[in-house]
DNA sequence: TCTCAATTTAGAATGATTCTAAAATAATGG
DNA sequence: CCATTATTTTAGAATCATTCTAAATTGAGA
């Protein structure tokens, strides 16, 4: 799917909660759309706007990532380093993967499969609770790590 | 287990690092230990301490708690409301919660069991991931919410 | 065009966390 | 016991992400 149908599809997804797809919200969905692999931050998206958009404020990026995390089009994450990071939620990896973060130098490597249907199941009859969203980290090592800088290696050597 | 006796437990953690139990840390680890249940962040930890250690510093609260999460004692946590919590890890429940977060309102609750030692096994097959800790918490709706001010019903009543 | 509501802007304010420099404390060796 | 040195703590300043504020801008409809 190219992104123009996907902004689209987002627009409708404002209108239907009345609010409008402005030229900064535009924007500001293109570069998500355009970063779908990517975690960013507030400060990432901030200033891959500003290269096509310079007028923008660092605080319209803040309102409107808040914004899309509450109609669920993007997913507001943390993986403990004090920065609030977006994901776009497309069809393709809704609700659907988890991350692997190294212990040593923080890299995150994604893993798309959903593992926690079954535990989803569980929840909802035993606990009931109505699961919307989940976060699945594990933090550990890597045999080899994908940062080359990581010293995980280096001192066992 | 007693407290006495957890505490000379971390204490050798310390020693062995290199790192001393001082007054201070002992209160602070105390205070963990008292409230092995909850969630505490760093200002949580800083209002118990000073009720017993009135001289104590919030610098020192945050670095002893740095410090812990260094060593592995106390596990650091975000539930994406901005603030990093703390908790004590115990055998008994080391390695062993999940959390369900209530979408409306925040309200947080525990889940004793480990659901994940399978998937952790796979990782480190299929991803060559040695995993240290994990992470999982489910954010939905309770049936009921656990939290009495807790707006969920409310509405569609 | 005029009006109203929604949106954006710059910059100030907030709140959590970290840093800094000086003081206190503890451990070591003479 | 005293001097030396390393560790730790303290108060308060600094930082960084995020949110708020008040004024300006925009756009849709009358």
């Amino acid at each position: 799917m190219n992104i123009q149908a996907e902004i689209e599809k987002i627009k409708h997804s404002l209108m239907e909660s009345g609010y409008k797809l402005t030229t900064q919200r535009e924007i500001i969905v293109r570069v998500l759309l355009e970063n779908e692999e990517d975690h960013l931050s507030a400060e990432d998206v901030y200033m891959l706007v500003k290269e096509k958009f310079p007028e923008i404020g660092l605080a319209t990026v803040y309102r409107t990532l808040e914004l899309l995390a509450e109609l669920q089009i993007v997913a507001k994450m943390n993986f403990g380093d004090g920065v609030a990071r977006f994901d776009l939620r497309g069809q393709d990896h809704e609700h659907m993967h988890h991350h692997l973060i190294c212990h040593t130098c923080g890299a995150l490597e994604e893993i798309k499969d959903d593992w926690l249907l079954e535990l989803e199941q569980r929840l909802e009859a035993e606990y009931g609770f109505k699961v919307i969203d989940h976060r699945l980290d594990f933090i550990g090592n890597f045999r080899s790590c994908p940062n080359d800088n990581c010293k995980t290696h280096k001192g066992s050597a």
